[in-house]
DNA sequence: ATATTAAATGTACTTTTTACACTTATTTTT
DNA sequence: AAAAATAAGTGTAAAAAGTACATTTAATAT
């Protein structure tokens, strides 16, 4: 077996006295690309932007930004989301590193995805003309440039998987919300159908939810009590595995 | 609020006509890390690698490489791995990228890290001695440089995660193995305690097992009997959610 | 007053999880 | 050759969680 040791170590091209810069590697470009997800009471949306420039000009695309000097993922991504909505403290995850040498065909670059959970409804008051925006129906999204679909199929499944144990949805909700609100959320999520009283049931059991005074008429003529999350309680349980769904073995 | 527009999408900075380059973006330096779990039977191991070169000589890390230019990150960790233990078809997956401006002090490098799981005993058959490779219980680890520590923390939650819900330890066990031995891989990943008659029982329902004729005498008087994995259920079943753990409420 | 709509709620049954202790096969010791 | 030591292997009952299923209620519209 051939024992091939050049570039098999950082600083192995270094000479033995320390350099200033790594010797002889190729630097690529590297670039933070959002999957902005939102719930708008009936279906599950994706934020996207259509491009204003050549090449690809009209075509849709995630809203993304080449890596700064001074600044990591992290701040990236904050940067591009605050660009756009306006919001600040959006629930923000890393997804996944894509970097096929051809996935943008001008220059290699790699792409660190990101998903971000939004209200849409705090991001309707925040709009940001200067892009050419659009919430899409997740079935109903055009498509993408580049690998952007694999990375948004990837963000789907990862937004099932930790939703099946974890309580994050609620990122999606307004502060006030129903009970069927958040079985509908779900059941897009899933795309299934859960018991009713099943699910207020299992719901309740996690004791996130506060119950309110007032109802919302909007959807029937009883109303449904709106609810608001116990916040000091999610922060504390958000790692711990609530088990939502019944049978999550249809999760990929 | 500021609306900045450069640098916010791919592309941006193209003149209207297709250049062949993306201009005034800076490029970086992007590496993978291997974070390389084995398991011997009785406790859990880190494999790492003292660096040989200044700076940083005699320092333990893990293994990495700066990514080539037709190469892709899966490509890349494989190359590693090969070099490394000569071993191919090992069990790799994307844990997180790494991108902290000052994470390298030498010059800013993107790491890409992936958690590797690998069978101990075979890997003593393939060792490449021209890499000073090193077998470290998880718990005995030396300091490490960089933010490879960092990296090895979040490949143990990860590890942990996973393990809980899928089937994915068997990739650290030999071919033949006992379910003893299987319960002590469990318990030291999760450094807890089962109770044997309801780990058994567990295992058992998954179908995973084959029991074989013969018996592992090397730990006990008794011996206990070798299983091996069905391979073609394994296969089916690996995505499927096989609750290992009574209680994973512990994992974070 | 009546019909319509969606919200809210309880119970019996099944499955899964948990807690817990003795017997067995084999080797080592006397 | 008998006895002691060791870890493997196995069953059962009680508790908890999950599932299936139907009626009543509050408010509006006719």
């Amino acid at each position: 077996m051939a024992k091939k040791r050049q570039n098999s170590f950082h600083l192995v091209k270094l000479f033995s006295i320390a350099m200033p810069k790594y010797q002889k590697q190729t630097r690529f470009l590297v670039a933070v690309d959002c999957i902005i997800f939102g719930f708008d009471g009936t279906e599950l949306k994706l934020l996207l932007v259509q491009r204003g420039l050549e090449p690809e000009k009209g075509k849709w695309s995630l809203i993304g930004s080449f890596i700064r000097e001074e600044e990591d993922f992290e701040k990236g991504a904050n940067r591009i989301l605050n660009d756009m909505t306006g919001l600040e403290g959006v629930y923000l995850e890393q997804l996944h590193a894509f970097g096929k040498p051809d996935r943008d065909p001008i220059e290699r670059t790699i792409s660190v995805a990101y998903f971000a959970l939004i209200d849409i409804h705090q991001y309707e008051r925040q709009l940001n003309d200067d892009y050419h925006a659009e919430w899409f129906p997740i079935k109903e999204a055009p498509r993408l440039i580049f690998d952007h679909e694999q990375m948004v199929e990837m963000a789907k499944k990862r937004l099932r998987y930790k939703a099946a144990f974890h309580p994050i949805l609620f990122e999606l909700l307004p502060e006030k919300f129903t009970v069927p609100q958040l079985q509908n959320l779900y059941e897009g999520i899933f795309d299934t159908v859960f018991d009713k009283r099943n699910f207020s049931r299992k719901i309740q059991s996690t004791k996130l939810l506060v119950k309110q005074k007032d109802k919302d008429k909007e959807n029937s003529k009883k109303g449904a009590y709106y609810y608001k999350l116990d916040k000091r309680r999610y922060a504390a349980n958000f790692h711990a595995f609530l088990n939502f769904i019944p049978n999550p073995d249809n999760i990929k």
